[in-house]
DNA sequence: CTTTTACCTATTGACAAAGTAGGTAAGGGA
DNA sequence: TCCCTTACCTACTTTGTCAATAGGTAAAAG
């Protein structure tokens, strides 16, 4: 599984958000209802979101999140990589895992990074305005 | 991680019966020790090849295991599906599980089957004889 | 009938994913 | 000033899978 709930999350709120655009700042509690996700659960997706940018956050009564930019600025790629904290099919090619002792003579390392390259580019490809219902673009 | 070990061990283990072709039936400790892999570990995997008839099995003294068809008769994408119990990068797209509940209205569910899809040709595309060393196909 | 090999059935340990619990801090309204 | 609503923070539990281990049984050759 390369994209687990949180990352699914992530980009179903996102695309909400995106739905109630202009509608001020929408409460956690009303996305979590709505999408059916624990609340509790979906905080520290939206505190991941919040920091890095994505979203606006407000504190008290009439509080809540919204997107700082227009649906077509945030490609898919983007909200994953964040969430996921990467997109790598293997772990051979993932920055954090320890290299691999074999990468020098791996017969299957450029097969993974081509890979690799193949999902980065499907993801980078499509944005959040893509996903809304209402959109034409045939994914 | 789409691709865990079990995978990526299956795949190191049939090029490496592919390089040794002819040597007749190679038993798992060699491989084992050559790749170095777990042996016990390995049982496990060479089972799975051998019972889905990927490869022959023999035991007994000047025993071991064999690839039955020419190396480019081998599409990673069968070893992996195989190894993998399956390729999908989402659980909403495996069939094993239970089906979402939001796949009537999901706005991302063509995204996931299209990126399957993508994944599916690119393993179908590559076999075996490709990552021998020799291959002078550019992966 | 012993050795070599494949095959089978557990069990373990590590780790991450998914979700839960209970707080603190910020900001608006009465 | 107090209360309510909301975001934010830290820690915990639960569950499940991956990776590996342990200890056997069955087949085939010499």
């Amino acid at each position: 599984m390369i994209v687990s709930t949180k990352g699914r999350y992530a980009l179903r709120v996102m695309v909400s958000l995106a739905q109630r655009a202009g509608e001020e700042y929408i409460p956690l509690k009303e996305i979590a209802e709505e999408e059916g996700i624990s609340q509790k659960y979906l905080e520290a997706i939206m505190t991941t979101l919040s920091k890095a940018g994505f979203v606006d956050a407000v504190h008290g009564k009439g509080g809540g999140y919204r997107l700082n930019r227009a649906p077509s600025e945030y490609t898919v790629g983007s909200i994953l990589k964040l969430t996921e904290g990467g997109l790598t099919a293997v772990s051979c090619t993932s920055q954090g895992a320890s290299a691999c002792s074999r990468a020098e003579c791996c017969n299957a390392l450029p097969m993974w990074e081509k890979l690799d390259k193949m999902i980065n580019d499907f993801f980078e490809g499509i944005t959040v305005a893509d996903l809304l219902k209402d959109s034409d673009k045939v994914i």
